[in-house]
DNA sequence: GAAAATACGGGACGCCCATCCCGCTTGTCC
DNA sequence: GGACAAGCGGGATGGGCGTCCCGTATTTTC
């Protein structure tokens, strides 16, 4: 393993300002803007940009890290929530929000673009192992179907997700949820 | 109105091959597919593609009108369906399956690339009105929360294409459909 | 069957974008 | 404060794609 050395201090300040940039960037736009113009905004050179990120995919996978991270920290926090339906609902929302806020997660949750869930995993993060964790406890609790599976909840979610594409609207949003949460519900027996 | 000549024989002959090219191919691989291998496929040069369909958007539009025409006749007819609930479902399962079909359906449904809605209406096929009529019909009926919009519909059918976006699986697909009904139903009176 | 109209093929053009490179500048270390 | 490494800017490069053009081929018309 070759030792890194440490970055200049005018390097430094550029990569977390490249990084800043672009976070703020892919959200508000998605991630269709062009890498000349994250450099134009963070006002460097586009070397400069691919240096630090040599392709458009490492910059998307370093936003991954920050971003995702986050999400799936609190996913893991939410498999200790006292009620499991509760907790997995929560997790729902909390993606589904984040999507509404954020275009370039909304595409990477609707495979658009770069593939997300693979740039995590070679994070670290592995978004469908809380995925999994969350509904099987769900499941287990006799909240959700039984026959439910993972692929599902996240079309589901990439769903509740485009249709705040045009904007966000906070109504919508809930009622999309209530919808899922009554269709995930285990039938009742007749 | 410019009294349109009938086509060269030939090119008529060009014209039905490339456009049934393209369906197939769009079907098959999405909208990314090049034009250049539209034509190729058709045994044609790129030049007689676009003299026929001057853009790419052109294409596409020729296409949803030969598709999404036939869907929307679907649907008006179901608006007879003795059962509105039956109505609206069954349109909703037709999408969905039309959408795990064709990709570039799909993408259209998804909102990807070019605007299906718009190309549609501009060949005179209103969806959204299909749409707005069939689900106005079943909450008269008393099948679907009366608080549900259009657009609700739209992103919940997405969610179920996006479902099979990596291969047909009718059983996902029907599990799906089963989820977006209950979760539709009206809530029970407590 | 010849002239005129029409259509064909596919290369040329222009645009956009990611990535690479190199002459110059700036920070670092002694 | 000077020398050298590290980093910077932004133009050059290469590839992909949609669209246009024009010399050639085919069909239609008389």
């Amino acid at each position: 393993m070759p030792e890194e050395r440490p970055l200049r201090a005018d390097a430094r300040r550029n990569r977390a300002r490249v990084l800043a940039v672009a976070i703020d960037t892919f959200a508000a736009e998605g991630m269709s803007v062009p890498v000349h113009e994250i450099a134009r905004r963070a006002g460097v050179g586009t070397g400069t940009v691919s240096r630090h990120f040599p392709t458009k995919e490492a910059l998307y996978e370093a936003i991954v890290r920050e971003r995702v991270g986050q999400i799936v920290g609190d996913g893991r926090a939410l498999l200790e929530h006292g009620d499991p339906a509760e907790g997995f609902f929560a997790f729902f929302r909390l993606m589904a929000e984040q999507g509404a806020a954020d275009r370039g997660l909304a595409e990477g949750l609707a495979g658009v673009g770069f593939d997300m869930e693979a740039a995590a995993a070679r994070g670290g993060y592995d978004v469908t192992g809380v995925w999994r964790e969350l509904l099987a406890r769900a499941q287990r609790a006799g909240a959700v179907r039984g026959d439910v599976e993972v692929a599902d909840v996240k079309a589901l979610l990439s769903g509740c997700v485009a249709r705040e594409r045009s904007g966000p609207e906070p109504a919508a949003r809930e009622r999309m949820i209530a919808i899922v949460r009554g269709g995930l519900r285990p039938a009742a027996p007749a």
